[in-house]
DNA sequence: ACAGGCGGTAAGACTGGTCTGTCTTCCCCC
DNA sequence: GGGGGAAGACAGACCAGTCTTACCGCCTGT
């Protein structure tokens, strides 16, 4: 028999949760969101997640689908737990809120690891025709509705045509920061003040 | 010897320049542009512009190389003489000149083949430490450049922080279109008329 | 209570394809 | 005759995805 037999009974390698389908997405979440997914290959995920090929391929029957699932988290930690909820408790009013958006993204550019918006990248990389784009497509329209039913709740006018504008900003300066413009956070929310100006009344 | 003797003295194929450089670039320009460096392998583009493999690694000695040319022709042919170009012919005073940056990318939004920045797409593709990502930030601080020059011209204050929030507005706009929203263009211009309203005097 | 089977897992070989980049061969034209 | 070019074989790396083997623990049926 083998003379070194497996002790472990649990991970040698990867801390994170013994399920292996969820180490996967955390490694997934980590090397995704900071590398892209396009320079991420199987192979490595596997390494860094201590897993066998075939559990992965249990688990996620192509590497797209576990990009699907990437997706979906990084609307459950960056935009729901990280931004929104962060904005939210930053601003005591909704007025408040949508401007504190810009000041959460002001810190968020600043970390190290800040390498963009996930959803943009994965439009930009795929194209608007790949499911794993229009997936990208359908989590930054979610955004927008909450941008939007935020407007809702500040009493502005013309809600959705202010959720498309702040958006542009958003977008403009997530862009510009990657760019290496670290003020692009104080600029946008400067026109995002200008533009809540313009929608109120 | 060859019975079926190369008559052409001429291409067979690549209708543009007889240069093979140039039809290199050429190609290259059309590939790139519209699907982004990565997706546009080497072999495609040699046989796309009927050049042989060898030729193509004498005239660029790696594919770096030749996504390096095109940023340049990018810079050339898109920055010059689409937008700055247009955009000067449309506006009869620097003011409306900014202005009309924006109806040119509501055009361009428009066109079949419009698919983003590639400055910006190339940058977000190869992240800003890469070489091509640093020359990607370089063009676009040339853009950034013209921006407040043509700022100065209008008279406005703090030029160079104008620049840079009217290119928060032009990115996100960019961005928001791939998305899908035409009127993105419509949006953003309503915003820069807000900024050099806030610059001015 | 226990034996056997079965499912989930690790480890990794393997396949078929694609990619960049090199090298060879032949040809044409100067 | 020599240099640039066409055509394409080739090498080496990597990639996604399949398959094999072996191990372990749990569940089930007797």
């Amino acid at each position: 028999m083998n003379p070194e037999a497996k002790v472990p009974a649990f991970p040698a390698v990867a801390s994170g949760p013994a399920n292996p389908a969820d180490r996967i997405i955390d490694v997934a979440y980590e090397l995704f969101s900071t590398r892209g997914v396009r320079d991420v290959g199987v192979n490595e995920l596997i390494e860094r997640s201590g897993v066998a090929k075939a559990t992965f391929y249990r688990h996620f029957p192509s590497k797209d689908s576990l990009v699907l699932a990437f997706l979906e988290q990084r609307d459950k930690r960056w935009t729901m737990d990280l931004i929104l909820a962060e904005a939210h408790r930053r601003g005591s009013t909704p007025r408040e809120q949508l401007l504190a958006i810009f000041d959460v993204f002001g810190d968020w550019f600043l970390r190290e690891d800040f390498e963009g918006c996930s959803f943009a990248k994965v439009l930009l990389e795929m194209g608007p025709a790949h499911p794993l784009g229009q997936a990208s497509i359908s989590y930054l329209a979610k955004i927008r509705g909450l941008i939007q039913t935020a407007g809702e709740e500040a009493g502005l006018v013309r809600p959705e045509e202010f959720a498309y504008s702040l958006q542009v900003l958003m977008k403009g300066s997530i862009v510009q920061a990657v760019e290496g413009d670290l003020q692009a956070a104080r600029r946008a929310q400067q026109m995002a003040a200008w533009l809540i100006e313009h929608h109120s009344s």
